[in-house]
DNA sequence: AATTTGAATTTACTTTGTAGAAGAAATGGG
DNA sequence: CCCATTTCTTCTACAAAGTAAATTCAAATT
């Protein structure tokens, strides 16, 4: 979309970056959001968004070690950029902009 | 999407059909969006967005009267319905529970 | 080496978001 | 009167984001 704005999606996978700190890889991501967001999102949807950031450069990423466990591969894992960080503060602000001055819900859950 | 979420855009036009009221149509609720969300959008992404979420009858539309100034045709009026009111509303709290946690920006403005 | 398991990638497709031009209804001036 | 002008809406086409499901990978077990 127009210049770089980020999707919901998109800043939801972000938020759950941080919320993970490190230990943010693939599936850990899935599961965080899906938690979260009550409700399922495929690996698809999650890995193709973490693409996206990628490529934006809102993200990096860096491979760990084989973990000494059956199945256990080198997980990917992510960070924000300084730009990510940025990006999402910039969304999360025109988010609450908008919302300032309805009388919109707002209880914790 | 999945079964019926709210887009980013959808949310931020039902939002501004709120803070409107009454004398929420296209050119107003066009104008009020852009302003509130500091971005220029077209009447086409407004009035593609108002007509899909009439579709899902989340809103409402009727027919004003003409105004007697040049140019003043009948102006359509949108509404939320109560379903629209109660996903918008279900929208924002999810949001919110996503954002709950992380030391995320806050500023007012 | 074949199987199992946790993890990542690929692919195909739907829904949303965006843009811009064209169409309609109203009034005012010459 | 009829045409230019203004305000508002509709149409059409396309780009980006979201989703789902199947496939591929690599490590450990047996």
């Amino acid at each position: 979309m127009g210049r770089h704005t980020l999707g919901a999606l998109e800043q939801a996978v972000m938020m759950v970056i941080l919320a993970l700190g490190d230990g943010a890889y693939g599936v850990a991501i899935r599961d965080e959001l899906s938690r979260r967001t009550q409700r399922d999102h495929s690996f698809g949807a999650v890995y193709t968004t973490l693409d996206r950031l990628t490529a934006k450069e809102l993200l990096v990423t860096h491979l760990g070690e084989p973990t000494q466990k059956r199945g256990g591969r080198a997980k990917r894992y992510f960070t924000l950029t300084g730009e990510g960080r940025k990006a999402l503060d910039h969304a999360v602000n025109a988010r609450h902009e908008l919302e300032s001055g309805l009388g919109l819900a707002g209880k914790g859950a």
